[in-house]
DNA sequence: AGCCACATACCTCAAATAGGGTATCCTGCT
DNA sequence: AGCAGGATACCCTATTTGAGGTATGTGGCT
């Protein structure tokens, strides 16, 4: 085993899908990692939360879920002393800096391998944290651009032609300037929004009521 | 001139870039076409609509706007006679049909060919209907299609993976069916919305409420 | 039994996009 | 006077997307 720690852990599973809460709390059980509870809900998270008092919460965060977020927050304000992994399957900036923000101590990818989970949970059982790898160079690489920098007139303009359909030769033309300046916009609001593809950058907008 | 009629045209102008308005003007009056006057809002074109009933009001579609769509409304409301012209930047389709299920009986884009303004003007003034070509050639390939016509769950579906940054690869490997048949579903899906990118597909399911 | 809508899957081609740079010119702030 | 942020513009390459097909299976409706 990784940790001479994982004896004494406590650990309580959220995953709104009951089936790989099972298998993952198979796992760790495989693993020496005591499970106390494997919830499909806030509600039932919170009440088990409320009695058992983990060493550590997993949050599985469902695709885009903004929900372990919050009961990141509602957990925490039960147990302070429970240490928060989420357990995400989109390396999204934002949730994470949202993650952070509500107190999770770890970011962990679903494509990461079952060794990496035990690493974690080890590590932020005993006060640490962790990010997952691939996305933690993802940080180093963005450090300065951060997280909820608000976006520039210019970028939320050119979401917005890109909201109406326009391609970026249109946009160019019609803000007349360049394309390339345009796809430079457009990659800065990407990487501002924490996102990767322009669709995903129009819902964000639309998410944050920068466009209608 | 093209026609015979055009001398006892009264046309009234709605652009809100003043400068256009003006130009537009000035343009069909060298073509003997009598413009009432230009507006710039939607207020100033009721007015004058009001006022004089013109046989034509041609509205400016800005890029995207849905306004010269209600105002179309209001002119029929006031001046059932009069025809309205839709002189539209974009060949969006959604909005070709909202203009026809609000009355307009043209739709013109603006970078077709002056004469083809005079044109549709002349027809519409004679109580025909005039949709520009490149959109009557789209209309007809997409009969059947049609507009309005909701989309299918799968397509929601889709939208909804795409509006958080997913590839279609990612769609693919999520809903276990091949990366051809995202695709697939993404050109179904831009088709009966009337757009031709996913950042737009992704806009319109935002702004009939498919997806949050 | 035939028809239709839907989901599935594949093909091709040209165009657009993502992600990684670099560089210049302003403007505002210190 | 120098510095940071923003807007502008270009380079590169690999991948994705748009638009046009065709085809098959399945379930529902008539």
């Amino acid at each position: 085993m990784i940790s001479s720690l994982t004896d004494s852990l406590s650990v309580l599973l959220v995953d709104d899908h009951p089936a790989v809460g099972s298998a993952l709390a198979a796992l760790l059980e495989r693993n020496k990692i005591g499970v106390i509870g494997v919830a499909a809900d806030a509600r039932a998270a919170v009440d088990l939360v409320t009695e058992h008092r983990p060493t550590v919460a997993i949050i599985d965060l469902g695709i885009g879920e903004i929900d372990g977020i919050e009961l990141t927050r509602r957990v925490l304000a039960i147990s302070p002393t429970t240490s928060v992994l989420i357990y995400s399957g989109t390396g999204n900036l934002a949730l994470l800096y949202e993650a952070r923000d509500a107190g999770a101590r770890g970011y962990l990818l679903k494509e990461s391998p079952l060794d990496d989970l035990i690493r974690a949970i080890d590590l932020i059982a005993r006060g640490g944290s962790y990010i997952d790898p691939s996305l933690g160079n993802y940080l180093i690489q963005s450090r300065g651009e951060g997280p909820d920098k608000p976006l520039t007139g210019r970028q939320i303009q050119i979401l917005r032609l890109m909201s109406l359909g326009q391609r970026d030769a249109d946009i160019a033309a019609n803000l007349c300037i360049s394309i390339e300046t345009v796809r430079a916009h457009v990659k800065r609001a990407n990487s501002r929004l924490g996102v990767t593809t322009r669709s995903q950058a129009v819902a964000e907008a639309f998410r944050r009521a920068l466009i209608t």
